[in-house]
DNA sequence: AGGAAGATCTACT
DNA sequence: GTAGATCTTCCTA
């Protein structure tokens, strides 16, 4: 289970290290789980492809208690992400995909894993952390290659990469 | 109350 | 490769 600590930090950071670990999502008892193969880092008003960008309640909600959940909606797909950083400075990391562990559906894109793992609306503003439905678990012994590159489907991204995906990994997003 | 934009996905050519 | 579906959120009036 993951601490407050560990989202506690820069959302590059917690990106990076979200690779490779489980994610669970118990529905009526019954355990989906899934490694995050693909994530990506956002910042606060100076990041140009942030949300937090805009005053109003994704703003509020990323300057919000580390390891809060923020689900948010584009055309017609739900995202999540996890925020991050200290509370006030307004970061989050969006999952962009996750590799399927024992059920089928596809996973392979923001859009596509919040469907497979039944994640909407109501997750939002609850927190990762003790939560009963949602959860992040370790993995260690897991040895991958991490790669580095520039977001996706954002209009303006900052020179910076923040995407994260393990190499070679079949469920990372298409581009 | 109305409108436009968007961190997407699917289907068709 | 391009277009259209479709809905939440924020901004304007």
């Amino acid at each position: 289970m993951m601490s407050k600590k560990f989202f506690e930090r820069d959302a590059k950071i917690v990106a990076r290290e979200l690779l490779g670990k489980i994610i669970v999502r118990k529905i009526n008892g019954v355990e989906k789980r899934a490694k995050i193969v693909e994530t990506e880092a956002y910042y606060g008003r100076e990041d140009p492809a942030s949300r937090a960008r805009q005053n109003g309640d994704l703003r509020e909600t990323m300057k919000d208690e580390p390891g809060t959940i923020l689900v948010y909606g584009v055309h017609n797909n739900w995202l999540i992400n996890f925020v991050t950083g200290k509370k006030g400075k307004a970061e989050a990391v969006l999952l962009r995909a996750v590799e399927p562990l024992n059920f089928e559906e596809k996973s392979s894109g923001p859009g596509l894993l919040t469907k497979a793992l039944q994640i909407d609306k109501k997750f939002h503003k609850q927190s990762i952390i003790n939560n009963k439905e949602l959860m992040i678990i370790d993995n260690p012994n897991e040895n991958f290659e991490i790669v580095e590159s520039f977001r996706i489907g954002v209009k303006e991204d900052l020179p910076q990469k923040l995407r994260f995906y393990i190499k070679d990994n079949k469920h990372v997003s298409k581009k």
